[in-house]
DNA sequence: GTTTTATATTGACGTTCATATATTAATTTG
DNA sequence: CAAATTAATATATGAACGTCAATATAAAAC
């Protein structure tokens, strides 16, 4: 992953809302009316969100009836990890 | 750290720019005169995102003459990285 | 087929952002 | 002290952002 890619997840990532719509994804899919319940946004807020996460591919969604189910992309998730653990410092 | 602290690290990190100034740092401290030779910005625009980038701790500087020296604060850094890795996926 | 439920889209508003030019401040050098 | 070097500050501008209310879409239930 190069640091333009990275620059535009750590973006995504920017937000403490959006961040911790990955927290709680990070227990397998949920649907947007499961995690509206854990915020105090409005409904269309959280879609965009949402948005946000899957434009740069750290989400991917399914439909189930009127529902979507909202999942984190492993493969995605797990680049942008190592690239951030390539960040080290000296003592 | 919390999720609002990292998603503020986070909002520093979401500039391409602001992030290969501290892919350089990785390689120890250098002066913002230096660190302008990998840039195409304007020595202002690049001391606003050092700016970015020490206001979260991500960044720490000292003086020595005409000069300012910039490094990566580890501490700061290394919390971060091991929040970042603490978001995990289920296969 | 009308109502209900779940989600997405649209358009607006105020805020924040990245960048630029111009200027100032501080230190070093001749 | 004057000139040069390095960095920070001030101010402006156009773009992007987070949020909301209102509306639209689509599937399910009755």
């Amino acid at each position: 992953m190069n640091n333009i890619d990275a620059a535009l997840i750590c973006k995504a990532l920017s937000d403490a809302n959006r961040l911790q719509i990955v927290e709680l994804l990070t227990n397998g899919e949920m649907c947007t009316c499961e995690l509206l319940e854990h915020f105090s946004i409005r409904q269309p807020t959280l879609t965009h969100h949402l948005m946000v996460l899957s434009e740069c591919d750290l989400l991917q969604s399914r439909k189930e009836g009127t529902r979507t189910l909202y999942s984190l992309n492993c493969g995605t998730l797990t680049k942008f990890r190592e690239f951030i653990a390539s960040l080290t410092c000296k003592r």
